[in-house]
DNA sequence: GGCGCTAACTATCAAGCGATAAGCAAGACT
DNA sequence: AGTCTTGCTTATCGCTTGATAGTTAGCGCC
């Protein structure tokens, strides 16, 4: 090439504080997601078409950028509807659980909550169980309240939930959250319907659990 | 304190090569399944009671070394007798299973196997592509293939295997590893009995999945 | 259309980190 | 005991990277 072109160098963009310190947020979002946090703030910036030290204008140091990445992806993912669908006696519970399920997996299977939740979890953070208890405490004791209702069992007030039944219920959500593995951190194809999947997962899972419970609540614990 | 203690410095030990060698690559795994490939050479030389500058008199660079953990990770983990375990005629196929996946799990649910595939999914390494591939192809295909045959549905060279029974399967390899992911990643507690537990959520797979199986068989697949 | 506020940039520091070069010393062999 | 091999260390380079200081210029306002 003849023309050596010094720079492409964007035309400097002013905009109000409010909205780029959105757009960092978003751009870090995006970024450290794909790179993880040992990511670096240079590229960040490069990305974004800012300078670097434009970051350090936003946020005091690198550490406070992540947290606010945790923010931007932690909140506002839990849709409280999901409490009042399983809650909804008119539906049969089948038709909850699936829907439910149908529903959270669109919410949760998604390139950046996979990720940042694989990172912090492997960064050590405890966000990761915070949010985890949550799905515990709304979640799979409803779960768990509807199916033993459907099949006669007693109600967790009369027997309280053990530790199996709990540990069934992880098992779909694992088969489900996987699914999110397998597509966005192995980078693997995944069955274009996924809302057929998930009623095939969840369907054998309400086909094959029941029976485990029954068994489990008419025998004792076996120890090991 | 009084005594400024200028240095502790452990006396140079002099080792043959292979075994220094060894010593380096088991220190390397360790360090970096905890800390994650952008881990430092300094501080995995500490830990090892070494210097810095010996890793690169026995590996050229930083890369080789996480090659050569991934080897050592990934090599030597399959147990060929899986195979032959599922393909045992003589015992039940459910007792097949359910023994295979103990087994597995033993084998899987380590803090380095869980670990070091998490990164290398995250890095973009396809080692993972590769090594679920052989599931697939030799576990998956195996136990698919023993339910057909216990439920008196078409042999696979009849039939050739669905997407949604392939995913099924995986569904149970996915509740199995997840047990891995919560303990070693999100650092959670998990049942004691790990067992028990993979008794568990196999018997419910095994209960609820010929069900689905068996409906789609018969049911042409219905497209979304 | 000039003026001021401040968003954004240029230049640079200091620590961190992968990697290299040259010298030292532990153990083996005679 | 002397010496030779080579495993291991000290010293250091050069680039990277988070963070700071000082300068420039876009936009609103009168």
């Amino acid at each position: 090439m003849a023309t050596p072109k010094p720079k492409p160098k964007a035309p400097r963009r002013r905009l109000s504080a409010d909205e780029r310190e959105r757009l960092i947020a978003r751009g870090a979002v995006a970024y450290f997601c794909e790179v993880g946090f040992g990511g670096q703030t240079r590229e960040l910036a490069r990305r974004l078409g800012i300078t670097q030290p434009l970051l350090y204008r936003y946020f005091p140091n690198k550490e406070a950028l992540i947290d606010r990445v945790y923010q931007e992806v932690y909140l506002n993912r839990w849709d409280p509807r999901w409490e009042e669908l399983l809650d909804d006696h008119a539906r049969p519970a089948r038709e909850r659980i699936i829907a439910f399920y149908r529903d959270y997996a669109k919410a949760v299977l998604s390139y950046e909550w996979i990720r940042i939740f694989m990172f912090s979890g492997l960064r050590g953070m405890n966000l990761n169980n915070r949010y985890l208890t949550l799905v515990r405490d709304r979640i799979y004791t409803r779960v768990i309240r509807e199916l033993r209702l459907e099949h006669g069992l007693p109600t967790p007030a009369q027997l309280p939930i053990s530790e199996m039944e709990f540990e069934l219920v992880w098992g779909l959500h694992a088969s489900i959250f996987y699914l999110g593995i397998r597509k966005w951190i192995y980078g693997l194809e995944i069955p274009e319907n996924v809302e057929a999947l998930i009623e095939g997962l969840t369907t054998a899972f309400l086909d094959g659990v029941p029976a485990v419970m029954t068994r489990m609540a008419k025998k004792p614990r076996r120890r090991s």
